[in-house]
DNA sequence: ATAGGGTTACCA
DNA sequence: TGGTAACCCTAT
């Protein structure tokens, strides 16, 4: 019956935050073997790890907050049957820039001296690889 | 084991 | 009453 809610404390963050740079995201169950970690992130599960990150890295984005999580939950708090959706032409691509070197959702305690990146910026540089006509 | 989705509880 | 944070379950 104890159970009231185990809220992630800063050491938590700065622990993910840790492992994520130094092993990197995804490999939750690395970073929670290491015993650095696992010293703090020793009661929290790689499910955990993930929910944490994936939360953080919706809410300090561009969404004001998870508003897709927002959206889903105003819409219907409820999933709705997978009603066929007719899918118009989309020529559109998912894009994202996968993995590696995308860590920090947050903001850095007092490091990048050199780096503004208030978030997550990736600047591509630009794929239309067009040269004129 | 990891990623995604959905649900619940607590706080403002 | 609304929004955010966390936890559990399911699928890949």
């Amino acid at each position: 019956m104890g159970a009231p809610k185990q809220k992630w404390t800063a050491e938590e963050e700065a622990a993910l935050r840790a492992g994520v740079v130094k092993h990197g995201a995804g490999k939750w169950r690395t970073i929670l073997k290491d015993p650095e970690f696992s010293a703090v992130l020793r009661l929290r599960s790689n499910v955990d790890l993930k929910d944490k990150w994936r939360n953080m890295s919706v809410t300090a984005n561009g969404w004001g907050s998870r508003e897709k999580a927002r959206i889903a939950l105003k819409k219907s708090r409820q999933i709705l049957k997978h009603d066929d959706n007719p899918k118009v032409l989309n020529t559109e691509v998912e894009d994202i820039d996968h993995e590696i070197v995308i860590a920090k959702p947050p903001a850095m305690s007092s490091e990048s001296l050199k780096f503004t990146s208030p978030k997550r910026s990736i600047s591509r540089c630009n794929f239309g690889s067009n040269p004129v006509i």
